[in-house]
DNA sequence: CTGTAAATGTTGTGAGCGACAACATATTCC
DNA sequence: GGAATATGTTGTCGCTCACAACATTTACAG
């Protein structure tokens, strides 16, 4: 099958034009000059684009500050973060977040509440989304154009159908067309490590990379790759679950029906395992035991196999994809520097293809909380920048 | 890092006869009127492509033998092998194979050779390949433009640099650039496995999907993987090494430095293994023992812990990277056909992302010994289609 | 303070491309 | 044999960006 799709020469512009977008939004007020050469376009086309975008209000112009360097200063292009908002949703097993966010990246207002009991069904969270998206829209004084809403589970990218997410325990929720009917917006609907692996790449640590993957541990193990510069998906757009990688094939049973999952070891569980307290300790106690290690000097021995596991698991995760980067996240960020080195330097000598690719980086996820929000605004971003 | 490619105007008609003359490689020759309809360009415009390879040779134009329908019959458009003609190289632990490839992935000509001793060493290779490729092409007649050279093991997409080819011995080698010069044309070199998934992808078991695994077992285990139409590759190009995933953490150290490699457990000497004969056996008493066991219908019972191993990482593979079409290669489609049916079920039923993506199938290739030599055709003619 | 060089903004021209409509041609079916 | 259908062909049109020439603004040297 080929994928046969042809240039129009109405869609050169458009194109221009959203990759001029893309390159505010993602990298900040810029000048005409700077465009000039990061899109390798000539200086007229850059201003008959600049032009059409500041009539429309989406960009403003402005003599910059100060200017350095011999020459006429070059003038400022600034995204205005009203021209274009977002709304970002991420649900996550105790709690909805939601934010409104402009052209930019910028947070322009946010909501948050906890889910328990009733709250946590699929009916309930629409409503509530809807009903706090449009309270803090009225508030804000904006109207989003398109939604992005992370879930821990497994998504359908076409339509947003949610077929599995284990820990709300949804199963088959037509998610991205009940909230698109409810908001009147376009909605994406995807994995919360696959927004994160997003975020992180145009916003976080992996910024200057094109082949990063990013692994993370909340109450399951989540993986999201970003592979030549954009996100991996497999078939049907559903995107990997890593986290059920089989590194132990005697270790535990998972819920997902197989022996060994990586998630059985590296897991939230298997951490409050690993540190004595039990498995189903609040995310709370683990940290706190994690930090009462790291300042008695005791945590790479107390969690050496813990550190042994999520290597074995990297190494492989490496050797299959041969990322140059690979972000941690989570409950990950959490563990003791020390770890961390040791699991990294771990992962750069024993995987085969990380001697190849130069070594391997492993580090921590750099948008702490708000990583999967902003992902799924960039992700919501995505179809709006061709059409502002 | 944002991809800042913008599109010129005179790169539509580029892209656009490239896509035209990719349709018509791949799919073989089409009418005029199937041309317009399946790329979505007028007519008008299709004629004036048309017409401009026809002035150059590259296609040639017939009225159809028959014709079903009503109406005028269109045009019948046929890609010319001569007009664009690839060198494609296939270097095995045992042997060399080489081939031209004429536009349509037509083989016009072929050569190989058996490597011992002495003439596995890098340049002699090199050498030979040169030497080969001239006489074969002064043979024909014909000269190629590009070639593709499929290594087993790991390279570097971007100047063919092979840094380690285990079973060959071979430690950083420039084959890109030494190949390039001896040759006089470009040279892309890849991995045997990636060359097996695209060839597979575009002309064999997977022509109708986009996210595909091709895994095979030659003496090591290599994976190709292409996702959304395209292959995978990781950072620096480099493709994964899948048979280095670690499914075994408590079994076989693997000459990579690791323990417990999928290689170990599904590759040929593994399955000699579990045939009972030498890990170094030939691979003819392999294959003969395979088809002694399917006769005497004692295939399953025996081959049952490597269908396992087998079963085992493929499901990890399916979890991770959620593909629609896993494709055996090389060894793996000797195995007897139920072993095949059993491993195929199981990893459907025991994979959580195959469930979602609604049962990912397990096949054999269809390109048997050709498929290494045809992906790298191919991988060849991805850089020759918009320049003809 | 003035002149020069360097960098950028602005304007107009030109060539290339595909869409589209109108007309010409060929085939099938009734 | 005529109508309907499908395709080939031609010319016009609007759109895009490259390019060159000119105007503007700044830094720097003397």
């Amino acid at each position: 099958m080929t994928s046969t799709s042809v240039a129009r020469p109405d869609e050169v512009r458009r194109y221009n034009r959203a990759s001029l977008l893309r390159l505010l939004h993602v990298t900040g007020p810029c000048t005409r000059a700077a465009l000039a050469t990061e899109l390798g376009l000539n200086r007229s086309t850059i201003k008959t684009l600049v032009d059409g975008l500041a009539e429309t209000g989406v960009v403003e112009e402005r003599v910059p500050r100060s200017s350095r360097g011999a020459g006429r200063p070059s003038l400022l292009v600034l995204p205005q973060p009203q021209a274009a908002v977002v709304l970002a949703v991420d649900v996550q097993v105790e709690h909805v977040a939601i934010a409104l966010v402009g052209l930019g990246g910028q947070i322009l207002g946010r909501n948050r509440w906890n889910l328990h009991g009733r709250m946590r069904e699929p009916g309930e969270v629409i409503t509530h989304v809807v009903e706090s998206t449009q309270l803090l829209a009225a508030d804000l004084g904006v109207s989003p154009v398109a939604a992005g809403i992370s879930v821990p589970g497994v998504a359908r990218r076409s339509d947003g159908y949610v077929h599995e997410a284990p820990n709300l325990r949804w199963t088959g929720v037509a998610l991205g067309e009940r909230l698109g009917a409810g908001l009147g917006i376009p909605v994406t609907v995807g994995n919360d490590a696959e927004f994160a692996a997003l975020a992180e790449h145009l916003r976080g640590a992996a910024r200057d990379s094109g082949d990063v993957v990013f692994v993370s541990a909340d109450i399951g193990v989540g993986g999201g790759v970003i592979a030549q510069g954009t996100s991996l998906r497999g078939g049907g757009g559903y995107v990997g679950e890593i986290g059920h990688m089989i590194v132990r094939p005697d270790g535990r049973s998972c819920y997902c029906g197989n022996v060994g999952c990586w998630e059985t070891e590296v897991g939230e569980a298997a951490l409050a395992r690993q540190l004595g307290l039990a498995e189903d300790s609040p995310r709370g106690a683990i940290v706190a035991e994690l930090r009462l290690l790291d300042e008695a000097g005791t945590a790479p021995e107390r969690l050496a196999e813990f550190a042994e596991w999520l290597t074995l698991g990297l190494v492989s995760i490496v050797n299959v994809l041969g990322p140059e980067l690979v972000v941690l996240g989570d409950l990950f960020t959490v563990l003791p520097q020390p770890v961390l080195d040791g699991v990294a330097e771990q992962v750069r000598e024993r995987s085969m293809v990380s001697r190849a690719v130069g070594g391997v980086r492993v580090e921590k996820s750099a948008l702490g909380a708000d990583v999967k929000l902003l992902g799924a605004a960039e992700s919501a971003f995505e179809g709006v920048l061709d059409t502002v």
